[in-house]
DNA sequence: CTGAAAGCGCTTACAG
DNA sequence: CTGAAAGCGCTTACAG
């Protein structure tokens, strides 16, 4: 049988349909043995809404859409956490969650969606210093909250990791640890210079953190590749300022870099500590010894950002749009005291990291 | 301004508003003169049809769902994979992706998702062999698909890995390697012995190969958890099978293993082999060495399940529903020929795997 | 080949 | 506190 609609409950109901859909809205005052009418009619028949005809009649939908723009990296290990909230922020809110999935430069299959009438906001993900998505979307009046930045965020709002913090945690981390001279498993020099990007806001702030703590950090640009990260290894071996420490966001590259200090016998963190950014819980406990941390809290900055954009589509959001979120330093088994003998890392013949348990 | 509507474009082009359905649609024949000018006309007002109104009217609307039930494992490193597929397919098939995660036994939440009429269609992911959501939404009358599959698959449409070639398959390499003894580091007892879970039957075409092969399968038992790897790690040394290679079916937990062998100074692949069922690739990058894989192709699969569901709302379906698809092994550095001299796996104060690059 | 019109199931002023 | 009715923007028989 098809399913109930409104015409049906007020019918049981015996009142009309109006006063169904303001007994489920609430916004009108309703006589108690009314609503209780209703109420009952509802249950009796399952009764649930249709979706398209409430977007269609009224002005909220009820649908977000989580904009994910693929082919800007590739799927690391912890993108799911930022999707998986938001989803389930969503729902707890009242709004179902549309996954929209297109490169980033395809700017019209953002502009078709929304133009379809089907979001009341937008949620996008991973926003580049100068990115066209935000034209698009304040062009088309749509109510959206980033995660990530632009370079111009007047007017926006956005929630991000602070990444600035990411660079002076795992400094001072590393500082506390006796260490001096650290090497910066970076990425590609372009992504490294842009401007406001994560990577880059992240190289800035570690270098001032670096000076002002008195680490001196020789940054190496890797392909994000395993290939670019045994590279590095090789260049961290050849740098004549013998770092102690590796201080890495090149997920990718990482995974090389420690397959070939196991390979080349350097012991971490005996021989070399390494601290990684953004870097999943999983991928963090793959690796021997399972890796110390810093990254985002990405549920958080998921949950932060729906938050935001419904609060805002509800009309009860007037504070500042400008959330800027702290990263967490998980101390795993990769980071420990510096050596004290000023034994070069990366050196061959080291016996394994036996030992204790 | 106010987008345009099917009305604005009629006018413009000087026809009436149904034509303007007709000539988007297709649904009947159209003069060449009138379709320019519609096209024209669209053109020049940016127009985009409404979403809801398309819904109400319509008998399509253009919406799939994806059923991601959390709290069965945990985010692992591949199930981004197929949610990130499955939306790009639903997008080239010109479907809008919903994405929605409930805990498994939140029937309810489905129930009223596919009662709201929103969705054309739900593509059910992670089966347990009594799926309560499959009667739900026979009931509810919604088509559907699966990746994975119930015990009870009669007049199902299902996509799913071949376990049974997974086990197969990591057998065959080892067997092919010289092993005679392996060691399972699979998960709980009772996920494990649950009728048709995709543990279940890995375990059960393990155990039949391993017969068959003549590869002797010692099965243990391991928390979905770093210590429960560890433990393993423990058991396997004290086995007095000396199990020569490990075939893990145990994300987490191969994690602790990995750690704890090399604690212990046990080099992989030198003197145990390991080979790792469905894991994705970063994680198995993440490992020194870099682990061989079985795994099935999440992107693939999703692909498939979105295609089934898609050719049956558009009633073009009419070849068998059930598709096994082979896992794919990827050999990277963790498994190598059965050590010759029988020594035995886990040793202490084995060197490292330094030499060859 | 094309038009006029009913209907999809809601929301929300407008009356009372 | 409640009802009757217009309207949201489409799709799709029904006529011609």
């Amino acid at each position: 049988m098809a399913p109930a609609t409104r015409d049906d409950v007020a019918r049981l109901a015996g009142v009309s349909s109006s006063t169904v859909s303001y007994a489920l809205s609430g916004r009108r005052t309703i006589s108690d043995a009314t609503r209780r009418r209703v109420e009952a009619a509802m249950a009796e028949l399952n009764y649930t809404p249709n979706a398209f005809a409430r977007g269609l009649a009224g002005s909220r939908g009820g649908i977000l859409a989580l904009h994910y723009p693929y082919g800007r990296r590739g799927v690391t290990s912890s993108e799911f956490e930022y999707v998986a909230a938001a989803t389930d922020r969503a729902r707890e809110r009242g709004y179902h969650l549309l996954l929209w999935s297109t490169p980033i430069d395809d700017v019209e299959g953002l502009e078709s969606l929304v133009s379809e009438g089907l979001v009341d906001g937008v949620v996008l993900m991973e926003l580049t210093p100068d990115d066209d998505r935000v034209a698009v979307l304040t062009e088309a009046r749509v109510p959206f909250t980033n995660i990530g930045r632009p370079d111009d965020v007047a007017g926006l709002s956005f929630v991000d990791a602070d990444y600035d913090a990411l660079g002076r945690i795992a400094v001072e981390h590393l500082v506390g640890l006796g260490h001096e001279r650290a090497f910066f498993l970076s990425q590609s020099v372009r992504s490294h210079e842009r401007g406001s990007g994560p990577l880059a806001r992240a190289a800035r702030s570690l270098a001032e953190a670096g000076c002002s703590a008195g680490l001196k950090i020789e940054v190496h640009h890797a392909a994000v590749s395993v290939t670019g990260g045994r590279a590095a290894f090789d260049a961290l071996t050849a740098s004549p300022a013998h770092p102690t420490a590796v201080i890495a966001f090149n997920e990718t590259a990482l995974a090389g870099f420690v397959q070939a200090a196991a390979f080349a016998g350097c012991s971490i963190p005996r021989d070399v500590s390494v601290v990684a950014l953004s870097i999943g819980d999983l991928a963090a406990d793959m690796t021997s010894p399972p890796l110390t941390t810093v990254s985002p809290p990405g549920a958080e900055l998921a949950v932060a950002a729906v938050d935001h954009l419904v609060d805002r589509l509800e009309g009860r959001s007037t504070d500042a749009p400008h959330l800027l979120v702290a990263p967490q330093l998980v101390v795993r088994g990769s980071s420990a005291p510096a050596p004290v003998d000023g034994r070069r890392a990366g050196g061959r013949g080291a016996a394994p990291a036996a030992a204790r348990r």
